[in-house]
DNA sequence: AATGAATGAGTGTTCATTCAT
DNA sequence: TATGAATGAACACTCATTCAT
């Protein structure tokens, strides 16, 4: 007896998660050149002739899992933006969202890791590309923050893009560190994150 | 008449100083298995084959480049710890140099940048092994400055290891930024990396 | 649907087949060093990754070439050593078998050839020492039929251990000048490469 | 004070003695591809680049040991079939001769074990090619003595080729055997090598 | 949907040879 | 005469991708 198309439209749904979260494990973590298709389809228990039903070529895994990753750090970033917030209110948020997203989600230190080698990797696969600019979205939204912030006293004065680039780097570097310590890696709290921008003699 | 002992060494000195500024360079941006030999002795000016007259293997260049970073590192940082200074001092000058250097050195943030791949590829060299504890030093040397610092009152309250490797991942961070931003990168200030630190309301 | 069991094994079979028998006939001929893997594919007529899938190096399918030659030949000689025979018989069936075996089957020749390169070659192959006690056992099965043979008065007078690397020595020679010479080679007759060894005035 | 003349020459002489040596023993056992450059050089405690003030090419010097291989081997051949014996007498004194050259002399055997290799190799150099038709020449030399000694009664009947095949063969598997075994190794006495061929019921 | 045998271009590495001195 | 730094072509091996089934 044949699958009905149910069946088959559950059974791809689930090969292409299992492949997703498999790629981006390990490229985030071993980086595009590192990462074979014998190890994708091995973690994620499939052939590797099935992973090219479903992407057509590596570079095309790669430039999803990096597209994702993009789109829902800057959705994340935006709907706090756009609360009815003051500045010190968004910043703390932002970081608690963040904060939390690390703690809880194994995937968000893997997707912080993997951005930067989008820029850093040279040889970019050409789907990537269109992706670049966006990355640097975030960094733009806070530095608007920042300046609003300085503005009512609530954020500490200082080159605001310099500001915003260490806010956004000190999670990268967070990220990086919580996947080389693993176990050992301790979060800091959200008071500890925000020191950099808020300014503690208002009000 | 061969060449005198002199020139050779010199030539050599030349020729290896080429390879591991070009290695170096590659590595940190590229990752070890997206940088190939091609690539290392294009960017060095030399021929593949050299590049085997004084480096057994790629791996052992990529061994030799992460030893160094760590034990430049290291040192770096336990100058700093053992001068005769208080905590809110010795955190002060360590961010003052480390970013001095940064912005300096080009290879600083290349330095900082592989040093955390050691841990992330999955597939290290066993040539690198002997190093992945002290990656981790200037951790706890600062984690003691904290301390310290913490029960005079010049440091913020809170978990020390949460601070120290918040502390050290922000210049991870930074120097990734750094290589990802080129010339739109903007160093933030000594009093914004400390900020996280030192207490406001000391004194 | 993916091609059945059956299909997949049988394809295999073939294609290391094909990679075995164009091994032995290189490695006999021109060593372990001078044979590259693309002759070997090129006399098997299949791709050079293809050698890859099915040995995990030139080396282990030498290694296993050499065991192979090393297995058959002993059990050759084994299986003659413990029939029901007089020394007199054994030697001359000895000598029949194998002079058989080289004119008949190509591949014995290189088999024959194949095995003291394993001792010359002193950068043996990690794989393929545990056989090189094993290539000396017919000399010491032979050794115990000429003693045999020396109370009975059957086989002539001697040094058991030289008259028996002599006959053994002279297959290996054998061998070598048949794969020099190619059609201009003449077998010798059992008569000439056991007088060596009978005794003449035997009975 | 540069060398004298003399001096220089005498430098030469020994230099090119110790590169022959060296050459000589490793192309022996480990054949041509297998031997490097450095092996070579490094056996005879010289610099890579002296060699090639002598030998032109590393298969220069190959084709150089060769040609001494054969010739020297045709001689000694040649000068007992010349002389006025019986062929009984001819192919004992033969025999005896080869036995104590390998017995004696280390070289005897590599020289043996490198003959054939210049056959079995298909990648002849060149400049060995004149030699090809050269290495079976005591093959023939040898044939004429058995057909003497056929027709005297002195040497068993049996096709001439055959025998004389044979008779060199077990030399080159003995050598082979030799360069195997080391000092395990036992040399057979002429009367055992010699019993393929003499007639044990003459006179 | 699914497999894994097969391919071949690309990579790391070796080594004969050259050449400045 | 003598050295060894330097080159680049050739080789061992890997891996993304295809394809028969």
């Amino acid at each position: 007896m044949p699958r009905t198309k149910k069946q088959n439209a559950d059974i791809k749904e689930l090969s292409i998660e299992k492949i997703r979260d498999a790629g981006l494990k390990l490229f985030a973590t071993k980086g595009l050149a590192a990462t074979s298709i014998v190890d994708i389809s091995e973690l994620a228990g499939i052939s590797t002739g099935l992973m090219y039903h479903y992407y057509k070529s590596k570079e095309d895994l790669y430039a999803e899992l990096v597209k994702s990753a993009v789109t829902s750090a800057n959705a994340a970033v935006l709907e706090v933006a756009e609360m009815p917030l003051s500045p010190m209110e968004k910043t703390t948020l932002l970081a608690k969202n963040m904060l939390e997203s690390i703690e809880k989600y194994e995937m968000t230190a893997y997707f912080f890791v993997l951005m930067p080698q989008v820029f850093l990797n040279k040889l970019i696969p050409k789907k990537v590309k269109p992706f670049l600019k966006e990355v640097l979205l975030p960094k733009e939204i806070v530095k608007k923050i920042i300046i609003a912030g300085q503005q009512t006293g609530e954020i500490v004065k200082g080159n605001p893009d310099a500001l915003s680039v260490f806010f956004f780097s000190s999670f990268t570097g967070l990220c990086t560190y919580k996947l080389m310590m693993g176990k050992q890696f301790i979060l800091p709290s959200v008071e500890m994150v925000t020191a950099m921008l808020l300014n503690k003699s208002y009000k």
